[in-house]
DNA sequence: TGCAAAACGGAGGGCTCCTCCGTATAACAG
DNA sequence: CTGTTATACGGAGGAGCCCTCCGTTTTGCA
C-alpha cells in the first residue's frame, strides 16, 4: 500500500460505483504531492551519502519537513527503498529485456550479470533495495518484483531454448547471485573480483549442460 | 590483539628495562579472565538468539557484568565477533585442508563451498564473522584471516595444480563466494537455492579450462 | 465562503551506543 | 598479614535514532 495512493482494492462502501468501484476520493492534496517528492530526493541524497543505513531523521531534516511526514508517506524503511529505487530497479529489468533481444543467448546473460554489477556500485543503496524488491516483502514491491522477473526470464528463457544454459535456473538466481557477488563491496578490489566471479558463474550456467 | 591477552611473551620480571620497552606486567586478574568469559558465551547466545544486530547492553546484561566491562573487553562490535566466532572460522579453514587431503581436487573444493553454507546456515551471526574476517580489519582478525587463507590456498593450490581449474583464483574469491551466496538467507528457499548457485559456481571454475 | 478531511510537524517514550569516572578489588611487596 | 597501587568494575549520562500520537494547519470541495 505505500503512502496511500493506491488505485485498486477500493471496496467502496455503497454508492453501487461500477467495476471502477473507488470511493470518491478527494484529490490527493497538493502539499502532500509536494512532501512526497521532496522526501524521495532527499532520501536519494542521504542514502546515496550515507548508505542504506541513514538516519530517516536525517531524511526528513534534509527533505525539510517533519518526522512525522515522512513517516505517513513512507510507514517503513523499506517503503521508502522502494520509492526511491523503483525506476532503477525497472531500468535493469529492461536492460535485460533489451539485451536478451539483441544478442546471442549466452553472451546477453553474462553482459547483463556485468551491467547490473556496474549499476550496483554506483548506486549505493541500491544493494539493498534490491535485496529487498527480491525478497518480495509481502505485496509492496509486487510491481518492481513482477518487472525483474519478466526481465531475467526472458534472459534465461532463450539461453535455454537455444540450450546454451542449464536449464534449472530459475529468475531469482540470478538476482540473488548478482546482489551476492556485491555483498563484499565495501572493501578494496570488490570491484574487480565481482567482475571475476561473475565470470565465473557465467561459465558455470553453460557447463552442466 | 584483542583485549590485551596476548598469549606468551613471557618477558617475565625484568627490573630495569626502558621506561617504555616492556613493563614486566601484572598478571591479569582472576575477575576479568571470569567477565571475559561469561561475555563471550553471553555473546554467543544473544547473536545466535537475534543475529548480529542484537545489542551489546542485552549482551552484559545476560553476562552479568556492567556495560562498561564489556566495552573495556571488547571495544567495538567487531572485536566482539571477533572474540565469539574465531574457534568457528578456524574450523572452517582447518575442513578446507583436511578435505584437500582427502579428495580428489576439484571434488574437495566442490564439497567445501557446500560444508561452508551448511555451516554459516546453523551459526546466525556467522556470516558477519566471516565477512568481517575476509575484510580483514586492520590488525585485528588477522589471526583468522590467515587460518582462512591458508585453509582456501590448501584447495586451490591442488586443484590447479592439477589443472582442474582456472588458474587465476585466489582465496578470497572462494570466501567472496560463500559469503556472497549467504547473503540472502532468512528468505524461503535460500538453503536450496544456495546449493545451487554453489554447483554451478563450482562447475564454472572448472569450466574455462 | 465555510467546513471537514487530510496532511503537517514535533514533542515524547523507549531503546541503543559509547564515554567517563568514582569505587571496588586482586596482585604484589614488605 | 597488611598496605599500596595498578586494574577492573559498573552504571549514570549525553547523544542519536526509531516510531507514535495528537493538537494545529492547510486544502479540496460544496
Amino acid at each position: 500500500m505505500f503512502a496511500g495512493y493506491s488505485e485498486g482494492s477500493a471496496q467502496a462502501m455503497n454508492k453501487e460505483m461500477g467495476p471502477e468501484g473507488d470511493k470518491a476520493r478527494r484529490k490527493p492534496r497538493a502539499d502532500s504531492l509536494r512532501n512526497r517528492e521532496k522526501l524521495l530526493s532527499a532520501a536519494a541524497e542521504v542514502f546515496r551519502e550515507g548508505g542504506p543505513e541513514a538516519s530517516l531523521e536525517a531524511v526528513a531534516r534534509r527533505a525539510g519537513v517533519g518526522i512525522g511526514t515522512l513517516y505517513r508517506h513512507f510507514p517503513t524503511r523499506d517503503a521508502l527503498f522502494e520509492g526511491v529505487y523503483r525506476r532503477d530497479v525497472d531500468a535493469l529489468a529492461e536492460m535485460a529485456e533489451r539485451l536478451a533481444a539483441e544478442l546471442p543467448p549466452g553472451e546477453a546473460l553474462r553482459r547483463w550479470l556485468h551491467c547490473a554489477i556496474d549499476v550496483i556500485a554506483v548506486k549505493k543503496g541500491m544493494l539493498e533495495a534490491l535485496a529487498l524488491a527480491t525478497e518480495g516483502k509481502q505485496e509492496l514491491f509486487s510491481y518492481s518484483k513482477c518487472r525483474m522477473n519478466a526481465g531475467a526470464e526472458a534472459l534465461i528463457g532463450r539461453a535455454v531454448a537455444a540450450g546454451e544454459i542449464r536449464a534449472d535456473v530459475v529468475p531469482d538466481d540470478l538476482w540473488h547471485a548478482v546482489i551476492g557477488f556485491c555483498a563484499m563491496r565495501g572493501q578494496p578490489g570488490w570491484r574487480e573480483r565481482a567482475g571475476r566471479l561473475v565470470d565465473i558463474f557465467a561459465d558455470g550456467l553453460s557447463a552442466a549442460l
